[in-house]
DNA sequence: GGCTAACCGAGACGGTACGTCTTGTCTTCTA
DNA sequence: TAGAAGACAAGACGTACCGTCTCGGTTAGCC
């Protein structure tokens, strides 16, 4: 019998990491807050677990003696194992800065071994992959990643060409559904070889990799878009 | 009476997909023999189960009674989920030609197409993201998911470029170890990018957009090569 | 999360049935309290399992079901099958009273009339028999049978003697051990022969047949005292 | 598909141990007979897998294993684990002997010393009583009990009997129902009373609590025949 | 001395119960 | 009213044993 007062799984619905924390049921005031260093503690606590036993072996009661938490309080604010940990690896993307290393390639490289760096850490691969493996069934939690994890580093893309821009390393920007789509294209096609790189072929993507990808992606675009 | 002669997941081991089925212990020749007809049942029942309930609510138990086999029979010859999922898997990848459509880009393009098509089906879907997750903390596992599925598809980018050779479209190789790492990269790019098209960003990698990714990764190889 | 807290097993340890509520780690008052009606149902349910199925076919499993319960309450409860069918068993025994007939033959043709019929139900016969079969190997277990079940009858023993003597029909005790010695013989002859007739034998305890033994008893007895 | 020759559990129906060698199927006199030195190593192997692991924990693969014989060939004389138990443990009581110490009281203590010290042999407690307790729910394996073990051991009494008869000690027998209920009731709580102060009380039947029972027992029976 | 039927060992097979574990909910006491 | 503690129903886990069933190979007895 969910109270009134209760607020189940209230990061659930959350657009996007960050600003999960203010409440959609804004009524109840009365009674004992929320401890927000529960918060903190529980994602602390759920990439640890990661780290130890990996998504498959992972278990909230587990988390929730590791965070020094009831289960109740975990239940009470994710709706499961997977909304959990995509909030708890999306933490660890939010790192990711674009460095100004005087041009565009070293500036993507700068970016791509970031993303490497991130992803060689065991609870970015076993977390990452695992709900990606579970939103192929959960249109729901596909939005979640998405909105979570994947968008928001377009940002990086977007910074980047603006960048290039003022350098004038590229032409300022005409068609943008053109535009986008070649955002996306880069996004799949940087994301995509890094993962497949770090987790498939299992080999590391070191600079001398990451150079010549750049390398590839760069020269590919520029003649593609003549 | 599983005493020594005893051979549990003979599958296990094995170093390709396809020459499973030749024992690692040739000796044990008595006993009553595996049922052939059992294999090609369970791998069946077992993509089913992907389709129909995804790779986290399948149950070994389950996959047993679709292939109207006892669970003892799928341990006696796997050694769990994980293992089961990647020969399963494996047999879809293995339906991959290399077509000839004439020129380079246009054999890379139906390649692609055609991987895509494969990602596009819900067993290959959950199945394959999830043994790459739990791989990530099983070394033995990558090895078999490398062995059984990767590797085992280079040979289509061999077969392209040795075409490409015939036609004049790229010069004789010389170099065999530069050689092999533009194999590589190449995979990773390819593979990578439509996988995460695919499953993370959730776009249909249809022909519009495989025709930007070949273009962009042979301009790219074309001008990085010199 | 069966952490520090858990208390596995609280009836095991049960010095004598019946008192075995009051638990034996008081320290431990948060949580859910357990069920008391789920004991209730559970020993009903396996005495009923014991007359369908009898012992060596009763399954935990099959228990829980009847009883509306989970498994896991059955073994946070009881360490296994022994343990819980001496208790469900040990409450058939405690229906024997010591009926006033008028002198003390007659008083124990009574209570081993009624140790007979007890013996007849089907629940007692194969539940008794198999658990004795199991203490032969576990010195536990056999003193939980002793507590629980035999020892709880020498009341009707030393009741019968008691009354007897009220009665005139035997002196007032004096050496106690040498009186200690006798209950036991009496104890091993009336439930031992009883035992052996009903399940053995396979012959009824029936009131002829009561009456042979026991005037054989007292009258060896009372020729041995002299 | 049973063969025709084929002579599923041959000592199943056998009336009582000894006699089971010859088939009850003498027609197949073809064929490679059975091994003679299988059924020897059978029967010890079970007692002694009685000794280390108790009825419950027995399984007929382990017997099996430990005879240096097929599980197949089990099979193919037993019906199941009661029928071979009940076999195995018969042997032992046939080691019981009737010694002439010059009484019918002293004869009585010193088979029920043999018999005592049976009992407290591993192989016998558990096979014993946990055949018993099958039997409860089997009329068959009831049956085939009482013929193989106990009316076997009506011998002791009857010899005894006559001994003592010859001696003077008793009258010869005139009314020879009453003589066969006399029979019944001393066997019963002859072995009864030993078996429950063994295997139930959990005491030692030594000299001097058989010397007890044997006064009760003799003197009640005199006086009762009065 | 070869035939042949029944035996034997090995071990895979379909079933089923085991005792443990995890899930998500519920219930109690405490702060 | 939130939170910690932990009992609860449900159900999958991987293991073990059951009793049956193939296999290939052996061993008597009769031709």
């Amino acid at each position: 019998m969910p109270l009134p007062g209760d607020l189940p799984h209230d990061r659930t619905e959350s657009a996007g990491y960050g600003r999960a924390m203010q409440r959609r049921h804004p009524a109840s005031r009365t009674g004992r807050p929320r401890s927000a260093a529960a918060d903190t503690a529980i994602l602390a606590a759920t990439r640890q677990a990661l780290v130890d036993l990996g998504w498959s072996k992972l278990t909230l009661s587990d988390v929730a003696v590791r965070a020094g938490v009831a289960k109740t309080t975990l239940y009470r604010r994710w709706a499961g194992k997977n909304e959990l940990v995509v909030d708890a690896v999306a933490e660890l993307f939010d790192e990711l800065t674009l460095p100004d290393r005087g041009s565009l390639a070293a500036d993507i490289e700068g970016v791509v071994l970031q993303f490497a760096a991130i992803l060689a850490r065991p609870e970015a691969r076993s977390g990452l992959m695992a709900v990606v493996a579970e939103a192929t069934r959960d249109e729901a939690l596909r939005e979640r990643i998405r909105a979570s994890i994947v968008d928001r580093q377009k940002r990086l893309v977007i910074a980047g060409r603006a960048r290039a821009q003022e350098r004038g390393e590229l032409p300022p920007e005409s068609d943008t559904e053109r535009s986008a789509r070649a955002v996306d294209l880069i996004f799949d096609m940087v994301a995509g070889s890094v993962v497949h790189r770090t987790l498939v072929s299992n080999q590391p993507a070191d600079a001398e990799w990451v150079h010549g990808l750049t390398r590839v992606l760069l020269s590919g675009l520029a003649a593609s878009a003549r």
